[in-house]
DNA sequence: ATAGTTTTGTTACACATGTAACCAATTCGG
DNA sequence: CCGAATTGGTTACATGTGTAACAAAACTAT
């Protein structure tokens, strides 16, 4: 096993705390360990259920518009709701006003889908945030919104 | 544009506050950020920069403790070793006591990218927190180790 | 009306990724 | 010792991803 010490004579990135590598291991580890449950499930990717989440908390709605909510690419959503509309959890029909549109809507199938992970789900973030007190979810709350608009800026 | 309005009726899952989403979303935006000004600059990838960065860091290592201290896939370190020796940002000794092992170091070329490079990470990460107090980095220190380490229990 | 531009969404391509199978070196058990 | 299990690392395969090119529909402005 190598030594823990390190080079004090030459920069280098504390990588254990550099913030960008501490969020993504953080968000990584997370996002995994709640993916397992429904890919094992239900079959669904992280994609797949992200915009299924989306269409049960906001209704109906545009390829575009789940872009822009999940913050995925256009490709990816386009990918995801085809093989959702496959396997019968969302079907799509033409905006008669606007016949580029196509809404998207759970099937019965998905709703049943969608509602059966939305507790597992909720049940695997209480218990990673079961050991903050509600003054720190408070705070901690404030302080992603905060870096977020700051990164978002940045970006 | 469809409402802005949620179901009340029925179970949803308020995306926009679900914490997995919102770390991952903040992940992405950080490390995307700052992977734009490697990749521009130097051609690395992200793999290939925390693999420098770790040798960077720690020194010499082999394939294994990389990924322990990376928490990335051995695969991928694999493969983003063998691009940087390609490179000739790094290479790579046999250790006579395990000739499994090889153990790799940062060339002086890499060592000289890895320097250029660590400024450009700290004065990134400095940008996004900077909208912080001290007391408020401080927190979100405590924070998310707090949460890394319910999650990687979790896991 | 109609040419040009914008918007919505899909397809093609190039590349990155993880799982599993694999090879080679080492250690473990008898 | 010697075969079996373990460990370090790479390769093969299937899949996922983003950029860019594209097609179709809808605006825009003459």
């Amino acid at each position: 096993m190598s030594s823990a010490t390190h080079n004090r004579d030459a920069p280098h990135l504390a990588l254990e705390a550099f913030l960008p590598y501490r969020l993504s291991i953080l968000a990584n580890t997370v996002s995994n360990a709640i993916a397992r449950e429904y890919q094992g499930r239900f079959g669904l990717t992280i994609p797949e259920w992200r915009v299924m989440a989306v269409l049960g908390r906001f209704g109906p709605d545009v390829a575009t518009g789940i872009c822009e909510r999940t913050a995925m690419d256009k490709v990816t959503v386009s990918r995801a709701m085809n093989r959702l509309i496959d396997g019968g959890l969302v079907n799509r029909s033409a905006d008669d006003s606007d016949r580029r549109r196509a809404i998207a809507r759970l099937t019965r199938k998905g709703r049943s889908v969608h509602d059966k992970i939305v507790p597992v789900a909720l049940e695997h973030e209480r218990r990673i945030v079961s050991t903050l007190t509600t003054a720190e979810m408070a705070e901690l709350d404030r302080l992603l919104a905060k870096l977020q608009a700051t990164a978002s800026a940045n970006g």
